[in-house]
DNA sequence: CACAAATTTAGGTCGGACCTAGTATTCTGG
DNA sequence: CCAGAATACTAGGTCCGACCTAAATTTGTG
């Protein structure tokens, strides 16, 4: 990585440092693009031209989120879609991965407390689904694709609402989050595997 | 109804059909909300004061949209969810109801040009899936509430998906429109019924 | 008819998204 | 190693949607 690019990349994670902790003190809406670039000490454009919305500077990981369904499913072309993501999703639990929705209690009020940023993150699940649609091999029949891109919206599903599970205990401060996130995927993909598996 | 209530409804229906006239017309983001006040011949304000956002300028229909799975579930206690919703959209697919999506091409070319209308339109379909969380029966065992919120993912996906077919088909100008989703939606509520029913 | 209540209006502020022109920094070929 | 190209950043704007307040207008009621 040239010098450039990892100036670029400082900069960048500059800001979406100093925003974070802007809006875990003040809320998201509570603090203005300005007062972040002050923050970061750099120009309000700056901000803009890393983060093109306001969203942008909180949910940095978003490419890797969208995209993760539909690499799990690519890369485990034996097994079915139902199962490479089932399996994929157990083993990213036992890693605590941010994918799954694992992050600090501040973090997910700041997010919950914000209209702007819950409709961002439903915006991000919907983005995973088209991701996975894609990545799903497309059936022979006509006109049954209808049944792919179900199956894509199903396990999308259950995929974010054990997603909320992990925010759930996580805002609770449950001690024994991953045993009984464990348990929710067990029962949700459970009764999906009759339809899809 | 009052005079005063039929008056602010003709003001309201007045401005939304000004709205959405100049929205085909130039596009949604083409158009400014001081436009819409001006065609309507009233002041901004008043424009504001009826809708909250510029969105609802267009989803006219928004609250039925987002009660009515809820609803179907509820005013049939004897059948199952899975068969309430399934049953309630073929009944309404007979009767061409705008809550599956039928509408104009014009408007759904509007509404598809637009990522701000889309990005409405899918917080309508999960607003939809929330109503319809607090309409299912609550389960007896504490914890397994998670198939409860997943049935009402699902069956709130497959609506979402045949809504999304109703669309494309329009936006075709395909003949066989009704024919076609009622096929897709024998697919996609049979593939799913081995989970659900 | 007078007064209360609801609705609409006028004229603002604020902030996010976007634009342009110009400056500063890093990279590349001769 | 230096000049010019490419890229990143800055300064200072415009536009418009969301929201506010105070006042005017219209409608309902005792």
């Amino acid at each position: 990585m040239s010098l450039r690019e990892r100036k670029k990349l400082e900069t960048r994670q500059n800001i979406s440092h100093a925003a974070t902790r802007l809006f875990i003190a003040r809320g998201f809406e509570g603090v203005t693009i300005a007062e972040v670039a002050d923050a970061a000490r750099v120009a309000k454009m700056t901000v803009t031209n890393h983060f093109g919305r306001k969203e942008d500077l909180v949910f940095d990981i978003r490419n890797d989120f969208v995209d993760w369904p539909a690499k799990l499913v690519q890369q485990a072309p034996s097994r079915t879609p139902f199962a490479a993501v089932r399996d994929g999703y157990f083993a990213a639990l036992e890693e605590r991965s941010a994918l799954l929705g694992f992050a600090g209690i501040e973090f997910v009020g700041m997010v919950r407390a914000s209209v702007t940023l819950m409709a961002a993150l439903t915006q991000m699940h919907r983005d995973r689904e088209q991701q996975l649609v894609a990545a799903l091999p497309a059936p022979e029949a006509p006109g049954s694709d209808i049944l792919a891109r179900a199956a894509a919206a199903h396990l999308t599903s259950v995929l974010r609402l054990l997603f909320d599970e992990v925010w759930d205990l996580t805002y609770a401060g449950d001690e024994d989050l991953v045993t009984k996130v464990r348990e929710a995927a067990a029962k949700a993909f459970g009764q999906l595997e009759p339809a899809l598996g």
